[in-house]
DNA sequence: GATGAATGAGCATTCATTCAT
DNA sequence: CATGAATGAATGCTCATTCAT
């Protein structure tokens, strides 16, 4: 495997553990194996390391987020699905998950053609379409995601924090139902 | 005004805007006007004041959410209730809330009487009575806690990391509404 | 002694013996005899330290020269004086001489109350007076100076380097009378 | 053109602008389009490639210097004529002339055929001809060079240090007749 | 109580140089 | 000959904490 890879696999698990900041290069130097320079021959610097390392944990969870959506031809399965897939997610990679649980990395969003940006536009577009054949509700994007995805969400942050040890994938039918109550359009 | 409570008041704007770990000693002193050495006379280290500044935003949220509870008789107004009190407590007071939302202190639970504790036991037997007649759902605390709060939480999290303008309070029935629906019980 | 003073000194030595991009901080702290720690809290960085070193070496030459030409009534004891002073300071000063001999620290000049400019209109306006007499040439700056103590200021440059070892003080008379001679109006 | 002179060339003009420790090998290397390896294989390090880039600029300038002299028959244009050629020189190559501006790289006379000697050998026996006719003084070398050469050295390195933008052969004349006056025997 | 000079372990980063391919 | 990945000693600087006054 490529240094570049095993860097980013070593920093994620620091990072994740104990934050950016508590992080020590040479921790991750030293779990590599390889020498100072040979970090700096991949990474301009630190910050840039954690950027990429962000980005990866973020496009990772988005492709199974879409995938969730196109799967799916109807709304409710749609809605539920991208809940599951969440908490699946979550259980399935702690370490990323709680790369994206911290606060973005500064400058992220500069970045020329920012994941997020695209990743907005195709949910909106998916809920759109739905929203337009009456089966869903039409809100804005803010609280649409609060309601979709905030229990799951809260659910894995404590989990995530060591808070409980049912497993997300345990309660994942019944915040996916709720998602569901929540966001169909009841009339 | 006592030093300790503007050391307090100083810190926690710090450790709001740019974290714990990336707010220097230094720069709370020099805000409020003290030595180094006065700092120390009233903190044992950086450690125990950010414990401290953790401890007061908590129990400030916590007493409100109490009261919320307490100032309802039905279970529906004291869900709903507890929606929008923690949406206005976010948006008044931004900086606590996002104290609240970092990683807590390390060691913060084995202090004695830790509030959250209480607060746990409190909610939870205010709950059980509720659940006890009926109106509300059998819930495991964690995934009532997600279902009740988890919107609220994840659009205090998007807001006060600057994704969007709209204030809490604006969403508050919204969530308010969307939290009684997953928690009443339907049958 | 003041720290301040104690680092200035071995700064000032270690500047003019190596360069100050081969002088290592710990350098200078080891011949003192104090932590990083000191060095930092009475500097903020090496550039600065190096623009202090400069200016009390630039600070003390030109305080002597100006006093060369105080002290002389008319043209050729000023002019004389002038070159004479400019070598016994070399002579007695060689670490300070050294450093004026080194490219300028970058943003000196930007330093309210820069002492050159103040050191350039002093000179001037002693030349200009003896000038209006017609003792002296009507000269471009750059040209008086260079005309005056260039033969010094080479020979210092040579006798600091190593080059030699004639003491510049033996050959002040020759080059003061040569500076004379170039510069004195001989219609 | 091979690599070699590419390099030299290169490594020229960093060392002249940013001085030698300051420029990195890495600078050098990308301006040229070449790879680490690349260098390594036509210099050894980075010390003998500054001896290689100050041994050219001095054996240019030198060469010039001594043509000067050799061309002329009598020692007033032979003294005049080395000061105009001088400034020329700076004039024409600011980089070179910068170079030999900065202390000389140390070990460079341990070189065997140091033209250092040969040149003041040269120089030293075209003076003793026309000093043992009576034309100029009877001066050691060091005091020689400083009232033949110090105010065309000391304009060059101000003209070259951006303190003024007359261009030095426009000042050439007047430091020419200067060094005359100083260096010829007026008995 | 208050001050701020002093400490020093610790960290990110640089860059000349080596060497396997 | 050429490449560029890898090395690692070295350096400037930070900042929580101590303690003499």
């Amino acid at each position: 495997m490529p240094i570049q890879s095993l860097l980013l696999d070593a920093a994620e698990g620091h990072f994740a553990r104990r934050g950016v900041l508590a992080t020590r290069l040479s921790d991750i130097r030293a779990e590599v194996g390889v020498s100072v320079g040979a970090v700096y021959h991949h990474f301009p610097n630190k910050e840039e390391l954690y950027i990429q390392v962000w980005l990866r944990a973020l496009t990772d969870y988005q492709d199974g987020f879409r995938t969730a959506l196109v799967e799916c031809a109807d709304a409710r399965s749609g809605v539920e699905g991208a809940v599951v897939r969440h908490l699946q997610w979550v259980s399935g990679h702690p370490q990323r998950a709680t790369i994206l649980t911290a606060p973005r990395p500064p400058g992220i969003d500069e970045r020329a053609d920012s994941p997020n940006a695209v990743f907005f536009r195709d949910v909106t577009h998916w809920w759109r379409v739905h929203e337009h054949y009456g089966t869903v509700r039409r809100l804005d994007f803010d609280v649409l995601y609060a309601l979709w995805l905030g229990p799951a969400q809260e659910y894995s942050r404590q989990w995530l924090a060591g808070a409980m040890t049912t497993d997300p994938t345990a309660v994942a039918p019944e915040l996916a139902r709720a998602a569901w109550n929540s966001l169909r359009n009841q009339e």
